[in-house]
DNA sequence: AGTTTTGATGTAATCGATTACATTACACAA
DNA sequence: TTGTGTAATGTAATCGATTACATCAAAACT
């Protein structure tokens, strides 16, 4: 391991009689080598244990292998964004069968667009995965006039095209609004998360659909913004029922819902009887919180794994096209008669 | 960002009328360097908008300022091990400010060794994060072989030394039980993780101090192993309450005492007044349950902290320590009257 | 046999930095 | 003015691969 006993390519062409571009043939399998010269590189390189040195091969076909993920610093995003470990370790997974890596750091906020752009311009990646997206967000502009490939998670506005990778957030939220009118529920509280959000806006799209389709007024006063933390979920609820009654809530969040499960006990309402929660996500505690919760149901590991095909399918220069997935409303115990079930 | 438009040490030189050696020497902060060219450099790097590259940089340093990470393919790891968010994250941000990323990928257990070795050998990283050991764990001799910086996370038995970041397992483990003897139990089952991870026999430890300090056998048929997993927590105590008359119950992980919740509740127990649960980690979850959980909180984005600054250290041929983290007994409702508060 | 074609292999440039060593410029002393 | 020492700067080798182009050998054709 030592730089004096480390093996390269030189060596392996001398024990084997030929020259270093023979050997690089044979390790990247090009045609162009005869059987007998590839068995006999194959049997030095064996021999003396070679492994071709990653950075020094990078530097010459001008690609790192490795796709770059950088999350704000801001510890709350990582529990916001549901399943953050799903979502890396399917990312990582499809991309190591893809011959990829994953690079991963942190940010905050203000330097985030730097970083990325840093990223890119010292091609310390070869393509990156954007997420916590807004409306006209910069790394979009910015990415795009460095011509570096991206992918969006969330399908924000923006005056650029770009590539996506999206959960039907619309269509979520819709579902589960139509949920609660066909329980029964006409006033619909709604806790969505912060305004500049995509997401926010596309939830907060499927809530107004919804109650449109069923000729219910969307009422402002009913629409909160939270920030998609437990914390946020709680304070909202309080205020929320020192207001009014209250008889039915869907939060853009199953963290924010969680909080809020925790504000309604506390008022002595039982949940699921005397109102009914939706939550949004789908994260390992919503079926262990009391009562489990009904929420609209995202796949993460599919976000991940589409995420990491799409991305190095535009960095090897086929022409991949955005992707929405599909999402799916689990009926649990938070909502009055979450026994049947519900199409669309 | 096109090759040809791309910014070199090259244009610099050019622009600021010097040679690439100068131009290296300002960018590297040697001191050999007049103030008048290091203006001159640094004015040209300004209006060229001149980033270093990276790999290029690498190569002639033999550093690449990244650590690796990987971790087993199988899905319930990730969730097994607490907060691997929290700890990823606090990873990441420490090495940041050291100026090194993490490179994260995930691999199958047959081809782990070999994915350590290939990272090493290959230069992908400069050291390695080894998580969940076992005894006499194959990456340690490989990886001490290969003389290449790795810290590992945990303390497993092992006849070579290695740099280690551990939280108390032993510690935390009697804290626990002793607890539960404090409130009068005297038959404490312990729903163990799997046999061979050193993490295991440490709680086993700490179980076994507690009831010898207290004079109480420590009965074979009360152990149980499970594999980290809600599934296995809730099996295994659907056995112990098809075969005994249980009375507490200590889980090693919080993600097992959640399904033994469930299984108790099945059965009609009322936890925290018929029977004390008390679990390990203090996930998310953990308090959001229903009760929710007494536990060991274990600091996790210390340790992800630690791990990140010693590796460094390593790598930089500082003398890094092993560090020991303590843990916390939170107490709350699915113990017998938790809330007198128990020291040591 | 001589010429052309084809395919395998070798030589050397290249990727973009850093740095050992060589050279130059300058300050100061004699 | 010249010599000497020191600090600043330049030249070119280097890190370890890949690959364009040159060369060579063998097969195929006339």
């Amino acid at each position: 391991m030592s730089k004096a006993n480390r093996i390269r390519i030189k060596d392996i062409a001398k024990e084997a009689r030929v020259s270093t571009a023979t050997v690089s043939r044979v390790l990247n399998n090009s045609n162009k080598v005869t059987a007998k010269t590839r068995r006999r590189v194959l049997e030095a390189v064996e021999r003396l244990g070679y492994v071709p040195h990653h950075v020094a091969r990078s530097l010459r076909v001008e690609r790192v292998y490795s796709i770059g993920l950088i999350v704000p610093h801001d510890i709350d995003y990582l529990f916001s964004f549901p399943y953050f470990n799903l979502f890396i370790h399917h990312l990582a997974v499809e991309a190591r069968t893809r011959g990829y890596h994953i690079i991963f750091t942190t940010t905050n906020g203000d330097e985030s667009v730097q970083l990325h752009k840093a990223f890119a311009m010292r091609r310390i990646v070869d393509g990156l995965v954007i997420l916590d997206v807004s409306d006209e967000d910069p790394r979009i502009d910015a990415l795009t006039e460095l011509g570096f490939p991206f992918v969006v998670i969330g399908r924000p506005n923006h005056k650029l095209p770009y590539l996506w990778v999206d959960t039907e957030n619309e269509e979520g939220a819709r579902r589960a609004v139509e949920y609660l009118i066909s329980l029964g529920h006409r006033k619909i509280h709604f806790v969505n998360g912060p305004q500049h959000l995509a997401v926010s806006r596309q939830r907060f799209e499927g809530y107004s659909r919804a109650l449109q389709k069923a000729r219910i007024a969307c009422e402002p006063t009913l629409i909160h913004n939270g920030e998609f933390t437990e914390e946020s979920g709680y304070a909202i609820t309080k205020a929320i029922l020192h207001s009014d009654k209250v008889e039915a809530i869907f939060y853009a969040s199953d963290t924010m819902a969680i909080g809020g499960i925790r504000a309604l006990k506390e008022a002595g309402f039982e949940v699921g009887r005397d109102v009914s929660v939706v939550g949004f996500d789908d994260i390992p505690s919503a079926s262990v919180v009391s009562p489990p919760l009904t929420t609209v149901a995202q796949p993460i590991a599919l976000v991940g794994t589409w995420a990491a095909r799409l991305l190095i399918d535009l960095i090897e220069g086929n022409k991949p096209v955005p992707k929405s997935l599909s999402v799916e409303l689990k009926l649990r115990k938070s909502t009055r008669g979450g026994v049947t079930v519900v199409g669309d």
